[in-house]
DNA sequence: GGATTCTTTTTACATATGTTAAATTGTAGG
DNA sequence: CCTACAATTTAACATATGTAAAAAGAATCC
């Protein structure tokens, strides 16, 4: 275990006790890089929590391509929210940036304690609500900045995403081409 | 009273008992047209379900243009994130569209609620995961979709928004010019 | 009903971004 | 160390969007 627990307890509230419950329900799993943890128009029966490693989330366009449109680094939870939120096949593809350390925790069973524990019907609750945020931070972002702010921002909240991920997923996550980047890129 | 209360029990398996104790901490209030209900730089304590009428949520930015980046009609929920999850001031302003009938709830209320009644623990979460949902669509589709296919399904969402909502408040949604969508408008 | 004000569209021009392709740089394997 | 492949940058051109201002169209008020 590690400072993911310590994430659980100090970010959304849990008790030791009900950190224990919902820990004894976590299965600790590791893949590799490059492998797809959740994919397209497949329907999936679990929840991952990040514990080390980075991922990506994407749609394929109407032009085939790939639009990254979510990173997520340790700490953050992993789901199909179509999946989760309404039992609908998963439009996005979330493929693994590097070899990851995983907490997985069936959908179901999750349901089954937040509908008997209400100290972690709160935690979900709060979990959503962050993310809610979260979104609502992204969405502003998005339309109140041009590209070269976002970019700067993303580096500076993620200082070693470079490393980690390549620039043409930065670009479709930025909403430019990789070529715009480029420029972006060369003009500081 | 009326579809709200089917809403909350059919979308959000709320039994009518519990809806009964929720409804019992409602306060219904209606507003004016042109009223602020959310002012930035401000701490509210109230979030607020809209029984009837439109509003608009928009940030200022660098230029001083606000810039609207969400549209709620009946049914939908309104409160500032960064209030409600992190207690922070407000950075939006919630504007009054329409005149509107609103349920009003105290935001520590709420909590009360939430953390002695586990079905209504459940209801928040369902409503903040639903929420996740709907803006991850919207990430999507904006970071997917050009502004003129954006500009379709909105309409097509909100048939009577064209009637509600000002071309230049639309236009700062859909993160283009007015002079742009006019010319979206003028093609097809 | 006419004047005033607000909203939307149109025009002309400058600029930024996309597209396609080539050049360059970086990386991994033998 | 060399080769082959992948990733990134640069170049040239076409197109879309922004800006500013004027024109046209709606709504409001006396």
């Amino acid at each position: 275990m590690n400072s993911i627990k310590e994430l659980f307890i100090n970010r959304y509230g849990l008790s030791p006790e009900n950190f224990d419950l919902f820990y004894s329900n976590i299965t600790e799993v590791t893949r590799s890089k490059g492998e797809e943890i959740i994919s397209k128009g497949e329907i999936h029966h679990s929840v991952y929590f990040i514990k080390k490693g980075a991922v990506r989330s994407y749609y394929i366009n109407a032009d085939g391509k790939e639009i990254t449109y979510w990173f997520g680094f340790e700490g953050d939870v992993i789901a199909s929210l179509g999946n989760f939120v309404e039992s609908k096949p998963s439009l996005e593809t979330i493929e693994l940036l590097e070899d990851v350390e995983l907490w997985k925790i069936d959908r179901s069973k999750l349901l089954d304690l937040y509908n008997t524990n209400i100290e972690l019907a709160n935690f979900g609750r709060q979990l959503a609500e962050i993310g809610l945020l979260e979104m609502e931070q992204q969405i502003l972002l998005n339309q109140v900045t041009d590209a070269k702010t976002r970019y700067l921002s993303l580096i500076e909240k993620h200082p070693q995403i470079l490393q980690r991920v390549k620039l043409g997923q930065i670009a479709s996550y930025l909403g430019i081409t990789q070529v715009t980047l480029s420029r972006i890129r060369a003009q500081k």
